[in-house]
RNA sequence: GCCCUCGUAGCUCAGUGGAUAGAGCAUCCCCCUCCUAAGGGGAGGGUCACAGGUUCAACUCCUGUCGAGGGCGCCA
């Protein structure tokens, strides 16, 4: 592989900084070197390089003579001056700026433009990754719904976020496992049964004898179709047969999970998400492991007894009262399940743990970490981490359509799919941050799907590669007379914008937000549709079509990369 | 009552303590003899809920108030 490299830096140090910025590094040192002279010594931490919006701005900015203001008792412009003027002048700079109250702003030059865009023919489908994570082991935990009916809209961002969240961090240098927890035992389950029984037998959800809790969705009915007619499942590498015998609970039990397990993963495997691993709740009822969890706690003097029930000391762990493990019937509360499971997952190795749920779970999480924190074996106080998306609301008809599984009036995730397109659901579901509840317009989804911003960002991309196809080009690297061709406002902003995509892989690593390259993503198309407009490609002046073609090929290299990210495909043709 | 999240343009939403707060939709006006008009350019539209505080600097952090949603079980 021919590699390019900057000439003033050697090739070790170029493979040190394919986890961060060359340039960032660059002006950090530089940074750091004068204040030093200043006589301050700064740590690493405390230098912000960022990367300004405005193109006026430059392509790097720094505040740190405004935060030295104070220590040093200066003018923070008499600082930065200063700071410009202990700064050799260096190739990759065309010039050091002094704006605003004090920021410093750095322009690439010609060469440090060249140096940052050749990143992206060099790496290719893997620029804009890093390796800080180090390939440590990292798991996330998504969906994770109850086997006991169709997955619905809220389901979806679940799916949507956490595989985006897998998608980046495996970006960012983690080992990913992505894994699905069924909630397979419990009362829930045996309604579904007996919801299928009831069906069996004829019995209509209005019936006084339908099962009072049970659920009352028409996927029952097809459960219980199946049933009869004695269909065999193959799920999770098992064969499920129904027998066909209406009071054989347990054998329909059995056929029903392993029915709504095959309809899940169907559905999520048409929404592009898999899972490296499944795991069972009913798994933990074996080999005494909650009761040996349990014995642990209790060893540890985190545990009395009150009112014939065992209760765990969660107030010593931030909570606001305590809470029970152990009821007076002697079988075990849901939350000491979920500490088997997590100390299970620490058990596993995974440095890292990240529970994608829905807000409504929030009030597990001290529990849980109170439990582990109980055990005593050196789990971190704010292990495992959570991302908590919000509800989702369905509009048609400029109504709510309320989500009620029990009731059976449903928007489901297969609707969507089939509607809207898994693109255009996949986009909309990340585009907004999980704490914001969002409404999903299905009219506007469905009627007007070409407005959906998905297709702007796939439109940009399906635009570059017809002119790709027609300049018949063969783009492996952008040479500094290249770039010095690329003098309008919107090549210059083209520029700047792609050479920032790695840091936005970083940030939505480090916030946990896949929104972070879904804006990102917006604002690129956007700057590229402006170009396009402006400017021809397939032109004469074979020097200047050779500069923009190349510059639109890394455009190009940068859509595919992020919409990869979000699971999106990136269509040559639209 | 307690806990969590949210409150930014008519609507749906972005905005990493930083420079003139942005986008899409909706309204109005322009742009295809030309590489994909699913596009571009422009206009109008803002008390960043409100009040204090911290800071050189607050939409962003802290406190309080108001409003919206969710959660607070010996359910799972």
């Amino acid at each position: 592989m021919k590699l390019f490299y900057l000439s003033h830096v050697s090739r070790v140090e170029y493979y040190f900084c394919l986890y961060c910025n060359l340039v960032k590094k660059l002006i950090s040192d530089l940074i750091k070197k004068t204040c030093e002279n200043f006589g301050v010594i700064i740590d690493d931490q405390d230098i912000e390089i960022d990367r300004p919006k405005s193109l006026g701005h430059g392509d790097f900015s720094t505040n740190i003579a405004l935060k030295l203001s104070k220590q040093l008792k200066q003018n923070p412009k008499k600082i930065a001056i200063q700071f410009v003027e202990s700064i050799d002048s260096h190739p990759l700079f065309s010039q050091l700026e002094i704006a605003g109250p004090g920021f410093i702003n750095f322009f690439l030059s010609s060469e440090g433009h060249a140096s940052q865009v050749n990143e992206i023919f060099l790496k290719r489908e893997f620029y804009g990754h890093n390796d800080s994570g180090s390939q440590q082991s990292l798991q996330i935990e998504f969906v994770s719904a109850n086997p006991t009916g169709p997955l619905h809209i809220g389901h979806g961002r679940g799916a949507a976020i956490g595989d985006c969240l897998a998608r980046i961090f495996s970006a960012n240098g983690w080992r990913v496992t992505k894994e699905f927890y069924y909630n397979d035992a419990g009362a829930q389950i045996n309604n579904l049964a007996l919801s299928v029984q009831a069906r069996l037998k004829n019995i209509s959800p209005k019936d006084p004898n339908f099962p009072e809790d049970g659920y009352r969705g028409d996927y029952i009915v097809d459960i219980a179709k199946s049933y009869s007619q004695k269909k065999s499942i193959t799920t999770h590498g098992k064969i499920y047969k129904a027998s066909g015998d209406l009071d054989d609970l347990q054998n329909i039990k059995e056929f029903s999970v392993a029915f709504l397990r095959m309809e899940q993963n169907q559905d999520l495997a048409n929404f592009r998400t898999t899972f490296d691993v499944f795991t069972l709740e009913s798994s933990f009822y074996e080999n005494d492991q909650i009761e040996s969890v349990v014995q642990n706690i209790k060893n540890n003097n985190y545990t009395y007894e009150k009112e014939n029930a065992l209760w765990l000391k969660t107030t010593e762990f931030g909570d606001d009262k305590d809470r029970v493990m152990q009821k007076s019937d002697g079988s075990y509360t849901y939350f000491v399940l979920d500490v088997v499971y997590h100390k299970n997952k620490w058990e596993r190795g995974f440095i890292r743990v990240i529970n994608e749920q829905g807000a409504d779970h929030h009030s597990t999480i001290t529990r849980v970490r109170a439990g582990l924190q109980a055990l005593n074996i050196g789990i971190p106080k704010d292990w495992p981490e959570y991302v908590l998306h919000q509800m989702v609301t369905v509009t048609k008809n400029n109504e709510e359509l309320k989500i009620s599984k029990r009731a059976g009036s449903y928007v489901t995730l297969s609707d969507l799919i089939t509607e809207v397109g898994c693109d255009a659901t996949r986009y909309f579901l990340i585009s907004r941050k999980a704490e914001s509840q969002l409404i999903f317009d299905i009219d506007l989804a469905k009627s007007k799907s070409n407005e959906n911003p998905v297709y702007y960002i796939q439109y940009a991309h399906a635009r570059i590669c017809a002119v790709l196809k027609q300049a018949n080009h063969n783009t492996q690297n952008i040479s500094i007379q290249d770039i010095e061709r690329l003098t309008t406002k919107n090549e210059l902003q083209l520029i700047k914008k792609i050479i920032e995509f790695p840091d936005v892989v970083l940030l939505a690593a480090s916030e946990k937000s896949p929104h972070y390259v879904a804006t990102y993503l917006k604002d690129l198309a956007s700057d590229f549709h402006s170009y396009y407009n402006e400017s021809k490609f397939l032109i004469d002046d074979s020097n200047l079509k050779k500069s923009r073609i190349a510059l639109i090929a890394a455009v190009s290299i940068v859509i595919q990369n992020g919409l990869s990210l979000l699971g999106i495909s990136a269509p040559e043709k639209m």
